[in-house]
DNA sequence: AACCTAAATGAAAAATATTTTCGATTAGTG
DNA sequence: CACTAATCGAAAATATTTTTCATTTAGGTT
């Protein structure tokens, strides 16, 4: 099952609609990691500005969407798209990467009573480019 | 030395003035992990709204301080307060842990030619309260 | 210790970004 | 196929961030 219909089962699960509009901006969501609201919505303009930011703000509190901020403003990205972020600190370019080094159920201090779901990391440096 | 006196220092050594507002954000940024706009403001309210976002540029760029968003609005911290954030998907509690699973030198992927200098991990779940 | 000058500040204005409102539309049910 | 609560979109309202520009100041130089 893809991310997207996933999502759309857990919404409708929940009581909302799946309506044209939250697809077409799950799907943005899909093609690419970590974009910027103009970036979602570029990849679908059919769907309002006022629609594109609600969604968002729906699939957040779903913990379907994740926002992060990597230096530059806001960024979304699908909570279950695991992977993780390299961050220039020389050019500010930003770049992705899958082989992670931790077990999440590890993670959660022992004691704090926390229950890890899912995790994500940042690694602040250097690229190849700028080193 | 604290974090104050050696940002202090690496604006003077770039040739960036130490000015009494610098200083003031310094310390405001200083005094708790992750902190809104509104609340760096509060701690030092002496000091322009402009001024405040022109010296967190400024340390951005110096990698000094960094810019999260951990689902709420924009965040900033002090980049070298090595710490990591639970943050809890039920209430958008956000707290901290210090115990660090990681070292930094193996973290980025061999082949990427990115060179690791610092990092930080976000682990999402459920707090101890909404478990 | 009083210049100098480039850098920095603050207030107001401008530009952007986000949220609210509210009448019109529609997904999903019966 | 009708119904209705949920959703949508356009405009307006707010909030946030950046720009402008006249004034002030940090830090170096006499």
């Amino acid at each position: 099952m893809s991310s997207v219909e996933s999502a759309i089962g857990k919404m409708r699960g929940r009581g909302y609609k799946a309506t044209p509009q939250r697809l077409a901006v799950l799907e943005a969501l899909a093609s690419e990691q970590h974009q910027s609201l103009e970036e979602i919505k570029g990849r679908c303009p059919e769907v309002g500005l006022v629609t594109v930011y609600r969604t968002l703000d729906l699939l957040g509190e779903l913990g379907l969407v994740r926002r992060l901020d990597l230096g530059d403003g806001p960024r979304y990205e699908l909570a279950e798209n695991h992977h993780h972020h390299l961050i220039c600190e020389s050019c500010g370019d930003i770049s992705e990467f899958e082989e992670c080094p931790l077990n999440t159920d590890r993670l959660a201090p022992s004691g704090s009573g926390f229950v890890a779901r899912s995790h994500s990391i940042e690694v602040y440096g250097y690229c190849a480019g700028c080193r």
